[in-house]
DNA sequence: CGCGAGCTTGACGTTGTTCAACTAGAGTGG
DNA sequence: CCACTCTAGTTGAACAACGTCAAGCTCGCG
């Protein structure tokens, strides 16, 4: 975990974050004297489920997982982030507690930020409140869909809905190649790896995808939908 | 569903969210302005899902519950909701469109704020932004929970969690007589109701619980926090 | 060349759902 | 007051879905 402040300055930067654009220059130079810039070599983890939550995470380059710890060493995958992406979390303030881990998929280098600074931003500036409102809220709506995928639908269509979030959001190409392994890919859908591996051969075996080690690719988006939309 | 408008007033009123605690008594004129109080029967519709948001509600008296209508007339309870607490929705600010249904348990009276009011507050009045956002984490942190309650724990589990759910926050008694049918609490834990009534019956059996048509009675405290515990 | 981590496969056992039948209680109309 | 019906609750047996365990595989890397 090497740190590397650059010269590089938020009132600059080509890698700023959307909510960002709601500050003002004053409010940029605010932040960007609370900020470090970190590199994470993949695996590394950026923040620890029940630490302390002193900073937010903006993450520049490369991707991490957000994930729960649950029980029995189990994780479940909240979502995968990419450049450029926020990172707050559900303690702040309430109980400045992280309730989930946030670790590197890739080498990624990321901005960590004063969680008391984004406080006094939201103070402040009622857009950036309002802003960063509507972003939970988007969190919000997926999270429910989430809901739904896995506890009423069964394997195949968690798997498909897996498939069409990684080519759809994260990736956005209908083939890829990634660093997320058979057991994210289980803990993505709460499911075993081995279930996560028979599904995938299954719609190999069909011609919906193909994958091979870390390559993947969608031979037949419209039967993977429908796999998700019957369940 | 009868409308019925009071000569009260958000001003004076005593049974008001803690969310508008925040409000000075000029804003409150203003939430009062725009709000109706209306009267449910137990069974009726509160907010429907995929309709559009224009108000949110404040829980006067009664009970709801919200839930999301899933696959194949599914629901999943997300959670109770008794007086005095407000219901938004992650469509606020987003699509405006309710995410979840709302529905009435018992007899319930609510307020109906419009959602512009709302919107309102949030960009004059910081600190009702930042307690709504707080609010906000506050319910993520409770949706991780039960992320993982209902992808990593067993029936026993989930049930062990929704009765303790049940006895510590929504009735807050060792014993409680409820309007929650057997088949809530299987859309409360993502099982059948079949399902639901033989672990209910287990628990019984080992006189972990009493539960005899609508009366609930938690004998065993220590054992259901255990049965939790270990999924 | 050998080692180890991630991947793959099959056999088997468990968990949870489905389906069908039955029960109890509440309301309704003759 | 008694059928009748309707709904919620209950139970059992058969079945499907999913996890567990164990073994073998592949491939990159030292």
């Amino acid at each position: 975990m090497a740190l590397d402040e650059t010269k590089q300055n938020c009132l600059n930067c080509t890698m700023r974050a959307e909510l960002f654009s709601f500050l003002n220059p004053e409010e940029l130079a605010h932040v960007d004297r609370n900020r470090i810039q970190v590199k994470y070599r993949a695996g590394e983890i950026i923040f620890k489920q029940g630490t302390p939550l002193t900073h937010i995470a903006c993450v520049t380059s490369g991707m991490v997982k957000i994930y729960i710890e649950g029980l029995n060493e189990r994780n479940l995958i909240l979502k995968f982030v990419k450049p450029v992406e926020f990172i707050g979390g559900p303690g702040m303030g309430v109980d400045n507690i992280h309730h989930f881990s946030v670790s590197a998929l890739e080498d990624t280098t990321s901005c960590l930020i004063n969680a008391t600074t984004i406080k006094d931003l939201i103070e402040t500036n009622s857009t950036f409140a309002l802003q960063l409102l509507k972003k939970n809220n988007i969190q919000s709506m997926s999270n429910f869909e989430k809901f739904i995928s896995l506890t009423q639908k069964q394997m195949p269509g968690r798997i498909a809905d897996a498939l069409l979030y990684l080519s759809n959001e994260v990736y956005q190409a209908s083939s890829f190649v990634t660093n997320i392994s058979r057991q994210d890919l289980a803990d993505l859908t709460a499911m075993t790896k081995e279930s996560a591996i028979r599904i995938l051969k299954d719609f190999k075996d069909n011609k919906y995808i193909n994958a091979e080690g870390s390559r993947f690719e969608m031979l037949n988006m419209d039967a993977l939908k429908h796999i998700s939309r019957i369940g």
